[in-house]
DNA sequence: TTTAATTTTTAGGTTTGTCTAAAAAAATTA
DNA sequence: TAATTTTTTTAGACAAACCTAAAAATTAAA
């Protein structure tokens, strides 16, 4: 099998956030806000992954990802969150800076590399940031009852599973406030002319979240307090 | 400083290498060899790279590096070899699988990667060739006295301290016969007429070097028999 | 020191991935 | 349903990195 441009890869692996996170059929504007591009060319681009296969693409309908295209898709989310476990759990890296470095780390073409990267992190099953790491057949086992943080009624304790990951400020104001995966927070009261909400954390400091804040982290609920 | 396309650091890493190894300026012609192209793309290219300042280039007579670009060389050739010496000492790599994969892994623009990378290896001094590492700033500690294989006379017995790393053939033939960095052999005759030689291995295998295969070790003199 | 061979450069193309502007289709609103 | 707005596609260009073929410069041979 021929090797993808960095650049269809990095259009396959978005086609496949977008549609098992926000749409069924992917649309080219949509592409073209995650890509940073422009309209006319995610339509060029998707001309051409669906001429090689990759995707299915029907003019003003949008695309979606082929079996090849999906598997090709999840090897590389596979790589990007391998790197980012290594970086974390190997070199010491925080977990707000290892995603910028990931995005070029995940296009090393090396089966041999990736395989052995995963032996020698002992089989991860999740990225510094809560998401599952797909295994070398493609299967990805996503967690049970996760939900946003946003969507958690006032007076429930739960636990931070997952964030979202290419914030660069989110992750970093997290830190801030202490709170990771695995911290248990308490939701006091939520405001609905902004939807923003505010919570305690484990060792008792109160913070406001705003909307923004509160759609990217994810939780799982624990109890009724 | 804006970072460079792919392309244009293995034109300055093999400007280096050719211009340090065989000629003080750097032909044309000598770089499409090693850069697989035609001397047409080269002369575009070595315009392009005066241009912005990383060579000295004169229509006809060649170029060689600014100070500028030779430290911008320097620092790919630390990640090579800092990537190198991962796969091998971490990952298990043998030395011919990994110049291939350091290839594609020395382009990866991260300061702080490859600095924690150098820390997790404990600031190697050498790459699984025997090639120094060249440190943070750039300084690279060459080995005294180190002579290619092929100038030794017989009756001599040698440490082999590097090999040529980017034949893989090479590294294959030399696995087979176990000769390895810090192996002994000993020089039993030169034959002129094709510049081979036959030497005895440290577990007295006697083996048949081409010149091909004599010119890519490098050794050091241990004594005369 | 001419002539011949080799090396290097220029001229003119191609491919990949991008862009802007204009046209066409689809979705909304009236 | 007709008019308007939004989305998407087409048309035409551009930069990067390459190529082939032809011209020019350099080097080697006669
Ligand atoms: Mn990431
Ligand atoms: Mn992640
Ligand atoms: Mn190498
Ligand atoms: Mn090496």
């Amino acid at each position: 099998m021929k090797t993808l441009s960095q650049t269809e890869e990095n259009y396959l692996k978005e086609i496949f956030h977008l549609s098992t996170a926000v749409e069924d059929r992917v649309s080219t504007n949509s592409l073209a806000a995650r890509l940073n591009s422009k309209a006319s060319s995610i339509t060029d681009m998707l001309q051409k992954l669906a001429d090689k296969g990759f995707v299915e693409y029907v003019k003003y309908k949008g695309c979606f990802l082929t079996e090849l295209g999906e598997s090709i898709a999840i090897q590389i989310i596979r790589k990007h969150r391998l790197w980012e476990t290594f970086l974390v759990n190997k070199l010491n890296f925080g977990w707000e800076e290892v995603h910028a470095v990931a995005e070029q780390l995940e296009h090393i073409d090396s089966l041999k590399l990736i395989d052995s990267l995963d032996h020698f992190l002992n089989y991860p099953k999740f990225d510094p940031h809560g998401d599952p790491i797909p295994d070398k057949n493609g299967n990805i086992v996503y967690r049970e009852s996760i939900l946003q943080l946003i969507e958690v009624a006032p007076n429930s304790l739960v636990e931070v599973v997952a964030v979202s990951e290419d914030s660069l400020a989110l992750l970093k104001f997290l830190e801030q406030h202490g709170l990771r995966l695995e911290s248990e927070l308490e939701i006091l009261e939520k405001y609905p002319f902004d939807e923003s909400m505010r919570i305690r954390s484990a060792k008792g400091e109160e913070i406001n979240l705003s909307k923004k804040v509160a759609e990217n982290i994810r939780v799982k609920f624990l109890a009724k307090i």
